[in-house]
DNA sequence: ATGCATTGAATGCAAGTGCATTTAATTCCG
DNA sequence: CGGAATTAAATGCACTTGCATTCAATGCAT
């Protein structure tokens, strides 16, 4: 591994995923859009329900999410914003640092996102499979 | 090949290239700012470079840049626009179809992505190389 | 040739994003 | 304890993007 590869190698590599990468974002927009969710949003909640169990749910830090999903804090801030407008999750205090944020799934986001996970899934494994090795 | 993958290597993959993409392009849009450029704008300057011969040049129509480079049409034409004003590019009109538009380089457009080049391909090799196989 | 559907590009508009800044809470050092 | 430096999140702002629409040129059918 680590090879050093000739530049044109590299070129194309960079361009296979930029190719991937833009063609399964936009399938998975388009199909996530007619539930309301754009890709970042089911990210976000795909984060947020992998870790929860069926009582409690996994809180998260607006920071932590913003680096699981590659977005800035600011972004996932607004994020936050439009998915608590939406009854998808909630924000709450930090007891033990009150500047911080825990964000977690409501009964809704959980709903949503088990309703929308299996369209993801189908999408990534019409893109995914076979193209990656 | 194509071989039915489970769900959760799939997952496994689309975070990785999630990542990968995620943290390459915002390396490149980094190192680029300060030539002026954007990840895109590079892009569409190398498409434009590549099939360039020293007198001419190639010509490309904006739509053929906008499939090469996975952006709208739209988008296509107004980063042609940005180009345009920074005197990278010049558009033309098509002789064969009047409504085309012909996009290639000025001297000063190829004299910037020759300069950007070496930092762009140092880039992807940093980010690139023994990260994909 | 005339009119209608189609195609290429540009534009109005709304949405999401990042950077820089602000506000609030915490930590560190005197 | 008190004040400066730090950290978490929210907000102002500018920019890029995509969708829908518009405008111009072409192609097709009558």
């Amino acid at each position: 591994m680590a090879a050093n590869k000739p530049e044109h190698v590299l070129v194309d590599e960079w361009r296979d995923i930029l190719a991937l990468h833009a063609r399964t974002l936009c399938e998975l927009d388009r199909e996530l859009h007619r539930y309301g969710l754009g890709a970042s949003d089911f990210e976000v909640l795909d984060v947020l329900a992998e870790g929860a169990s069926e009582d409690g749910g996994a809180a998260y830090r607006v920071q932590e999410l913003a680096s699981r999903v590659h977005l800035s804090q600011s972004a996932l801030s607004r994020l936050v914003a439009r998915l608590e407008k939406d009854d998808l999750v909630c924000r709450g205090m930090c007891s033990e640092d009150r500047r911080g944020v825990r964000v977690e799934l409501t009964a809704k986001g959980r709903a949503r996102h088990a309703e929308v996970k299996p369209l993801q899934r189908s999408v990534l494994a019409r893109m995914l499979d076979g193209a990656t090795g």
